[in-house]
DNA sequence: GTCGATTACGTATTACGTAACAATT
DNA sequence: AATTGTTACGTAATACGTAATCGAC
């Protein structure tokens, strides 16, 4: 049986050329890996190397044994991960979701279903990758604000979030009753961090925007920016919020299609069973 | 990184239920097995094993790193088998035929074609064998007796065998003419061994047959089963051996299609620059 | 002189064995 | 009593380091 430590440093000597300066980068001594590379041909019963007197390279069989060697390895590293992401996913959930609002909804919901179980959530910007990331066992759910087609995968529509523009008082855009998001391209707009898609969104509809970033709890951001400049609130914010400082401004509906979204909770199809109780929960959720 | 002969025994305990058990076939000792399974779970920081006081079973991560590991080890015996393959591939030429004649044709010519590789060759009896074996690096070339259709490969017809019908005067036989395989369906034959696809054409045309199995070059054979029963030659064999012993018999044309075959003969298309200098001498050889 | 590879030899890690023990059947 | 797993401790294999040598640039 050939170990993987010597596959290693074979890549390691591929990859840097030199036996001396491979050892380098393996962390131990140059003989030591001669050695290794001895042992290795020894126990492929194959030779591996065109030996000259100061020099040495890898002939065709030695490259076949790199390449050979990094799918072993990948492999290898891919089973730790695979098993430590299983490990993990029976004691907790993770949540991938493309807006901040399902996180508020779906966290306090899962730890109260799935009470033994820790809960656990990021926001990501697209969908797609909040797709990878379940298929690869990094998340047990996702949320999305497109109806997904392909995979062996569990979609339930949850709830919908709709986008207004906040304009301050006295400002030149408070006086318009509705508004395209082309009409605001260039102005200065606050923006929230971790707001996911909606910063895509905003980076496509309004890429000569100059976004103001101000991540939730900022105090300096509530005080400097909020009464000077435009920002965005959505329908869900001002219910659940209803008697913040955004009542002090001119609340204008913005009529580009994409600033309605609905939510889809997704699972894989395999864990249908799991999220059973959710998607019951769900069904008569309404945002 | 977790080497390979930690998994090798997590796979002898998966397989055999008990670390004493697994140690046995591992011929190691059990607290050796013990020490290795704790570090396994170090390494991989998981529990793997549910431990009651002597008892030691795999609980769902563990199952899990069964599996993977298994793929690990599999592609680490892969690796392995292909670079000797290849190795080998590249001072031998390994020819597999699925009959004796295009053997004998093809071993000259490749030696002296490739005059610096050894040439090595066998006969198997179906031709999906052989384009296994093609796909997999066992055979560099094979000779089908079909004409193969899938696959990344080069395919070239080489040449054609007719069989006959070979019978002792005064054989019940001797007076026809022409002949079916049904004819002679229940009758005891004479048959060469190691004649590849042929005996698996005699077997299902004459289902009812008795086979008197004769190595080549075995004298016994020659002078007990020829003098009696029927036999089989073909016109290649009577072409390059016109006076030996089957002259004293009577040749029977066989009328059914599957006794006049076409040699292909195919490499993987990758090696086709290799054989060109082979398919060249081929397109102009008659057997 | 510097750099790279190999050989020789010593050291330190570690995989494994033996012995003893605890718990279950 | 026989079997199974764990702990403690010693041993042996081996991966690695240091020093020395040789060749090439």
């Amino acid at each position: 049986m050939i170990e993987l430590y010597l596959l290693e440093q074979l890549l390691a000597f591929s990859e840097y050329g030199t036996l001396s300066a491979a050892s380098k980068h393996l962390h131990i001594s140059q003989p030591a890996l001669t050695h290794s590379m001895q042992k290795l041909e020894e126990l492929m019963e194959v030779k591996l190397f065109e030996r000259q007197k100061n020099r040495i390279t890898l002939n065709e069989t030695g490259k076949l044994a790199v390449e050979y060697g990094k799918k072993v390895l990948d492999q290898e590293k891919e089973m730790i991960e695979q098993i430590r992401l299983f490990d993990k996913s029976s004691r907790t959930i993770t949540l991938g979701a493309c807006a901040p609002v399902p996180v508020w909804d779906m966290v306090p919901l899962l730890s109260q279903i799935y009470s033994g179980l820790t809960i656990s959530s990021e926001i990501r910007n697209r969908d797609e990758e909040l797709l990878e990331g379940l298929e690869k066992n990094k998340y047990q759910l996702v949320i999305l604000h497109e109806k997904p087609s392909n995979g062996e995968i569990y979609v339930q529509a949850y709830g919908k979030e709709r986008l207004f523009l906040s304009v301050p008082e006295g400002h030149p855009l408070a006086e318009r009753s509705e508004i395209y998001l082309s009409d605001i391209d260039g102005q200065n707009l606050l923006l929230y961090t971790e707001i996911g898609f909606w910063y895509e969104l905003c980076r496509q509809k309004l890429p000569n925007a100059h976004f103001l970033m101000m991540s939730e709890h900022d105090a300096f951001g509530e005080v400097a920016g909020s009464g000077a400049f435009p920002s965005f609130v959505s329908d869900v914010l001002m219910r659940r919020d209803p008697n913040n400082s955004l009542m002090e401004k001119k609340i204008i509906p913005i009529l580009d299609n994409e600033v309605n979204v609905t939510y889809y909770c997704v699972c894989r199809y395999s864990d249908r069973k799991k999220f059973e109780p959710l998607y019951r929960r769900l069904g008569s959720y309404k945002i």
